[in-house]
DNA sequence: CCAAAAGTGTTGGGTTTACACCCATGC
DNA sequence: GCATGGGTGTAAACCCAACACTTTTGG
């Protein structure tokens, strides 16, 4: 059984096990200071390997699904989340992820809204962990995770893409919060503001948020593209 | 057989076929103009599906190599490339690829040196074609081109990438015929230079190009990092 | 000397950055 | 009124495209 045959264009080698995970990000406030922070959710594994560690929600790809598909209906199931902005991040194929049998994974992420992430099914096996306080996970999925954020990073310097992880009114002092605390460097309000009102696709609402206890800043609204089911990655925008 | 059961944690449903092509890209002097354009390497299929049609080079991933192994040595049994520029491009699993059975693609793109497309093992099953003329080819691999060549053009606009497609020492005046090839376009000769001066990674040698009827340009080397085996792409540096 | 491309200088316009300042609200 | 962020103005620094100009070779 064991396949040691070096003939190279044959292929009843019984081909490696096919897995779809999902990167799903979200923001939360610190418990300590309070500020958006980023969040995943995870799921403890419920048998072997790794029996008992936190790992992504992730199983196999079935038959009759692309591979988006998989990554949404396996996600729904796990954790109750249906992402509007999914996308491919990577394909995983090192010989050493697993202990054992050889296993390629296909890797998503994902940016859920508060409302999304507010209709997770959280239980024992299904929770939220701080993305900068990971202890150690099933597989490879720390580094997945460390490549998933490095990403996101990578992608909000140009991208317009902070947008996906708020609701669906938001303030511009909100959209900078997400920056800092995504590229974790603080950014000057004014200089900012006339950034984000240059770009295309933020249109502003005439509502304002009240309740605060100062003047009450006015509501924005995303209207630019989402990635849809297809192959192509939408084109960085300018900031 | 057919696998209706809609039980999620189940997976003994045979999984699909999972295979690795890669898209490489190289210049050549276009027969026309004689200026440099994309060209990449193909393979005629001499088996069922497609059989006799131009594909992607590609095939089964085998059990005991990463897939990026598997890309490189897949590529140079097929085509006689060694590329030293290769990195993964996207997963591609939908479900109407394959006439007939399911197949999932990890496909990988790749830039080679004319020194090293030379050594192509050429036949009437592989063959140069240029990039942007292609005739239909076998499975999505049109949109699989179209879709690296997106990718490329992308990276040119930020990266540092043009050099893996040029030899070991280059001028800086071909370095801009790359750029202008690739994004198609016409650039300042004077300013290029200048943009290119202020970059890392390359590194002006005390050699001069001769045999020009005109004054003989200095050769520049690259001396910046090349993608490896990991997981992790290089970070876009300042064009 | 001339043609042609290499290579350098300069200038105007746009963009970013730093920071001063006014505005509107809750308390 | 006063504290607090929302929102606007502005000048210096910086970056970039356009283009004039000098340099060095082959013929």
């Amino acid at each position: 059984m064991s396949a040691t045959s070096a003939n190279v264009s044959e292929r009843r080698v019984q081909p490696p096990s096919l897995a779809i995970s999902t990167v799903i990000f979200a923001l939360r406030p610190s418990e300590s200071s309070g500020r958006p922070t980023l969040w995943l959710p995870l799921v403890r594994r419920i048998r072997q390997p790794y029996l008992g560690q936190w790992a992504l929600p992730g199983g196999p790809l079935a038959h009759s699904e692309s591979l988006q598909d998989a990554a949404s209906r396996n996600l729904l199931e796990t954790t109750g989340l249906a992402p509007r902005y999914l996308e491919q991040l990577y394909a995983f194929g090192g010989l050493d992820r697993s202990a054992g049998q050889r296993l390629v994974s296909i890797v998503y992420w994902a940016l859920v809204q508060p409302d999304e992430a507010a209709l997770t099914r959280e239980s024992e096996n299904v929770r939220w962990f701080r993305a900068d306080r990971l202890e150690s996970l099933a597989f490879d999925h720390n580094e997945i995770v460390e490549y998933a954020l490095w990403r996101l990073r990578n992608k909000m310097e140009y991208g317009s893409i902070a947008y996906h992880l708020l609701g669906e009114r938001f303030t511009l002092a909100q959209v900078r919060e997400v920056y800092e605390a995504v590229l974790d460097k603080e950014l000057d309000p004014a200089n900012f503001r006339r950034q984000l009102r240059s770009t295309p696709y933020i249109e502003p609402t005439d509502e304002h948020l009240t309740g605060t206890r100062h003047r009450p800043p006015r509501l924005y609204r995303y209207a630019g593209p989402v990635p849809d089911g297809s192959v192509r990655q939408p084109l960085p925008a300018s900031p």
